[in-house]
DNA sequence: CAAGCGTGGTC
DNA sequence: TGACCAAGCTT
């Protein structure tokens, strides 16, 4: 148990002088830090890994590196430059947020959670973390590795997602009022590198005396899950149709749900099963004679795995008749592809 | 409020 | 190699 939740925190803390990582959204020691650049990588890094999100930081904040910047440019500009990132409400809620932060708060982030909570695509973590990091406000920031931290200190065995309250009140019950945004990134910090989900390296954990979960020899096993419910798999045909200029037709999804206002090689409807012919004829985009490419397009969700046959056609005279844009293929980069489509396309390209 | 929402890395 | 995972939010 932790005796004294002050000197638990000092020693994060000190643990966290000694080993702090130097990330492209990170002030350096002394550097006031700027609420814009916080809240960006936050979004970022909602249920995505530093990796896969720095060279995206990188690129948004050369291009946009103040918050009026980004609600002054086209949706479809943040849409194409996050393409690939995934979860792409969070593109469409940075823009409505971006806004927001303008016309309501005159292009300053508020500096309290309860105003940030009202912002477009900031929930709990977010608010809380842009408060202690940007405005260094005292907040309990609680992600996915704090309540890992947490589960195992107190060894809690309830599983997730019930025990989410309980993990929360007992993170609130050790936030120092000291260096809030330090010990923000400090407990992330814990959570990444030290105590990780497999092989903590509790041995080097500034904790490791407190820790009850060491102690039961449980800490590796938590915090427990609730099994998750098997992905189904939905299967389509993408239709891979050229015009006599050699550009390929693409259509903007709709703006709501999965990959919502992204660009998309035209397709079938997912189903359980395979589309046959009849199906084919009756969804494409033009009359055309439909080439079968061999192999299939695999693609795994949130929460169903998709496999794709793609055709190909070639599109006779009447190809401005087609609903969607087409685009030559040296210029396909220029359009927001989510990666399920880059797949489609580098199958296309390779089988036809 | 459970379910929907991406992707690439890891073991 | 397929399941699991990562700095969650919205409806």
């Amino acid at each position: 148990m932790i005796p004294d939740s002050i000197e638990a925190a000092r020693r994060l803390l000190s643990w966290y002088d000694r080993h702090r990582r130097d990330l492209p959204w990170r002030a350096k020691p002394g550097e006031t830090a700027d609420p814009y650049r916080v809240w960006l990588s936050e979004i970022m890094l909602q249920q995505t890994t530093v990796p896969a999100a720095a060279p995206y930081f990188r690129n948004f904040t050369e291009r946009w590196p103040a918050v009026r910047d980004l609600a002054d440019a086209p949706l479809d500009d943040l849409l194409v430059a996050w393409a690939g990132l995934g979860y792409y409400a969070r593109a469409r809620n940075l823009h409505k947020c971006a806004r927001a932060v303008v016309d309501r708060h005159g292009g300053r982030f508020p500096a309290n959670e309860a105003a940030l909570l009202e912002l477009p695509g900031i929930g709990a973590y977010t608010a809380a973390a842009i408060t202690a990091i940007a405005f260094d406000r005292k907040a309990t920031v609680v992600d996915g590795n704090v309540e890992r931290v947490i589960a195992r200190i107190f060894a809690v065995e309830e599983p997730l997602p019930n025990a989410k309250p309980s993990l929360r009140r007992l993170a609130a019950t050790l936030t120092p009022d000291f260096r809030p945004g330090d010990y923000a990134q400090a407990m992330m910090d814990l959570g990444a590198t030290i105590c990780t989900p497999r092989k903590p390296k509790c041995m080097l954990c500034p904790w490791a005396e407190y820790c009850e979960g060491r102690t039961a020899g449980i800490a590796e096993t938590l915090p427990r899950k609730v099994a998750k419910a098997e992905k189904p798999t939905r299967r389509g045909v993408a239709y891979w149709l050229l015009n006599p200029d050699g550009s390929v037709l693409l259509r903007r999804r709709a703006e709501e749900g999965l990959l919502g206002g992204m660009a998309e090689v035209p397709s079938t409807s997912w189903g359980p099963e395979l589309p046959g012919e009849a199906a084919v004829a009756a969804q494409q985009p033009l009359p055309a004679r439909w080439r079968r490419l061999p192999g299939l397009v695999r693609h795994t969700f949130t929460h169903f795995h998709l496999e794709l046959e793609v055709v190909a056609g070639q599109a006779g005279a009447d190809w401005r008749l087609a609903d969607g844009t087409w685009v030559p293929v040296d210029r396909l980069g220029d359009h927001a592809l989510p990666s399920v489509m880059v797949k489609v396309v580098r199958h296309a390209l390779s089988h036809a």
